[in-house]
DNA sequence: TATTTGTATTATACTATATAATACAAGCAA
DNA sequence: TTGCTTGTATTATATAGTATAATACAAATA
């Protein structure tokens, strides 16, 4: 998978990775089960600091979005049902209604935009159960 | 309107305070029109330096939202159309979107979040005409 | 005229971020 | 076993963002 960083921003370069991994996922480049590349490797495509990229993978452990294994490195976990979880969006989703609201965008509108969103991230399709092989 | 700062957290100072007012508007305590507290006054308020108010405000006036009038002092803007709004609301959705679903949200939970958000969001009713005094 | 306003300047301190240079135990492959 | 790669940790250093304090000033107000 392709990272791009912009070593401009004011986004640290450790959460735009763990970012780019996570929106990874949500496109589908990764699936679950699949190896990321180890730290070495990806701070040397990315041309970053080891630790950095140790940062973001830390982070992504940390979330239980990735495991990591000695034997075999970083892979992606299965999506799993966190208690609570929906009820943790709110905060992030009443500011950016707000900001949304503010930006003269309407509740319609705001919905569309996400059903869009929706419609071009192919990685976390309701999956029938975690069972299914 | 009641600010609420977290000392501990990492998000800085003057963007909570950006947060708060911004989600203030959105929820409806704070009007378009109506006046926001000077720096000083904000500052003593939140026990907080006046250049950090003075950052928060600054950040409001450059991205629209309020306007600083020697005279009036702060002001709300009422919502306004931007170009490529909806566009823009596109990445910050993507990732939350992604991570929703890591967390195991389908799209119908987080489409049913956001209805749930805009219900008690007062603040940013589609207004029907910004001419209709 | 005196006060309050937003805004700017300077200096200082703390913290987060990023890098470099190592180091080490666990696991793997020869 | 030996050598290599792995994730991870440590230490030191540099830079930038954040926050504060102490002032200052012009514009506007009372």
């Amino acid at each position: 998978m392709l990272i791009r960083l912009d070593f401009k921003s004011t986004v640290p370069i450790y959460l735009q990775l763990r970012n780019q991994i996570v929106l990874g996922i949500g496109r589908g480049d990764l699936q679950a089960g699949e190896s990321l590349p180890t730290v070495r490797q990806l701070a040397q495509d990315a041309g970053i600091n080891t630790m950095t990229a140790d940062k973001a993978y830390a982070l992504l452990k940390s979330e239980g979005f990735i495991s990591v294994d000695r034997r075999h490195g970083a892979t992606v976990n299965p999506a799993r049902k966190e208690d609570g979880a929906a009820e943790s969006l709110e905060p992030q989703l009443e500011l950016l209604v707000s900001e949304a609201g503010l930006r003269g965008i309407s509740e319609n509108e705001f919905l569309a935009v996400c059903k869009r969103v929706y419609a071009h991230m192919g990685g976390l399709k309701n999956r029938p159960e975690p069972g299914g092989r």
